[in-house]
DNA sequence: TAAGTATTGAAAATTTATCGCAAATAGCCC
DNA sequence: GGGCTATTTGCGATAAATTTTCAATACTTA
């Protein structure tokens, strides 16, 4: 799973692909680095947010983006109880949490879990799979 | 989680929280209590069957109980990788699984653990919360 | 069995996400 | 640094998935 990425790790990564940095990406990542814990946000919220920040960039870019840096492992999809997909940063080991979601009220709470990234990870192995994310989604009702 | 719901077991459920039986929600319910294992249904899939089997229920009412269904905790949604949501039976122990998703060709992988629904059952009783479903989804990239 | 409310079907509307194409631009080589 | 080429962007159009509206129908309960 990922690291912190600088804006040239992010290049280098990229590159090795055959991709690019673009002003876009360094922005929508730097965005997602800059979130306070346990925050998440969908390709609406981010685009919103960047509209405010007098960033321009197209939902559609927002849209792509997300998608790339999901498959690259550096976002991690979250599919909570709110009918579309939120994404925050994949963060490793001491930060990987998963998420106890209310499927009425749809909050949504943080959890750690040292024993879920192993089953992960040993699982990914065992059929020779690049893990890229691993989350334990638990739904719910809150009382 | 649930058990083996047989049809009166579907109606008293249902009737406690004020629903009715309807003959669609009965229907769908057999549908897929009688599904092998391993599989999973999206929607338009399930509004396939019916039509194949005669059984004429309009798509919107699909969409319905699956998410009455899966609120109640009987059915279980998938979010794998195919862009739309998936949904199975709910299992209880010696059955319930999880999902591994290969994020480039979409194949999905299922394996069982133990311990998951432990931590999940801790986590959801810790915060009071009445557990529903708890799935592990492994996102990884297949050789 | 009648009354009252939940549910259904059909079509329209929404929401979410993708695509095609022309213009812009990052990366690379000289 | 300037030019070349493939990738990326923005925009609008489009597609796909899901929800809603509303009149007609059908469960439940008393």
């Amino acid at each position: 799973m990922n690291t912190l990425y600088s804006p040239s790790a992010l290049k280098a990564e990229l590159n090795a692909k055959g991709w690019r940095l673009t002003p876009q990406r360094e922005v929508i990542l730097k965005i997602f680095q800059e979130l306070p814990q346990g925050n998440h946000l969908s390709a609406e919220d981010l685009h919103e947010q960047l509209v405010g920040l007098e960033q321009d960039i197209s939902l559609s870019t927002v849209y792509r983006t997300l998608k790339l840096l999901a498959r690259m492992g550096i976002l991690r999809q979250l599919e909570l109880a709110e009918g579309h997909k939120h994404y925050e940063l994949n963060q490793p080991y001491p930060n990987h949490h998963h998420h106890l979601v209310c499927v009425k009220c749809n909050k949504t709470i943080e959890f750690k879990s040292s024993s879920i990234l192993q089953v992960g990870s040993k699982q990914a192995q065992e059929y020779g799979y690049k893990l890229l994310d691993c989350q334990l989604t638990i739904h719910a009702i809150c009382p």
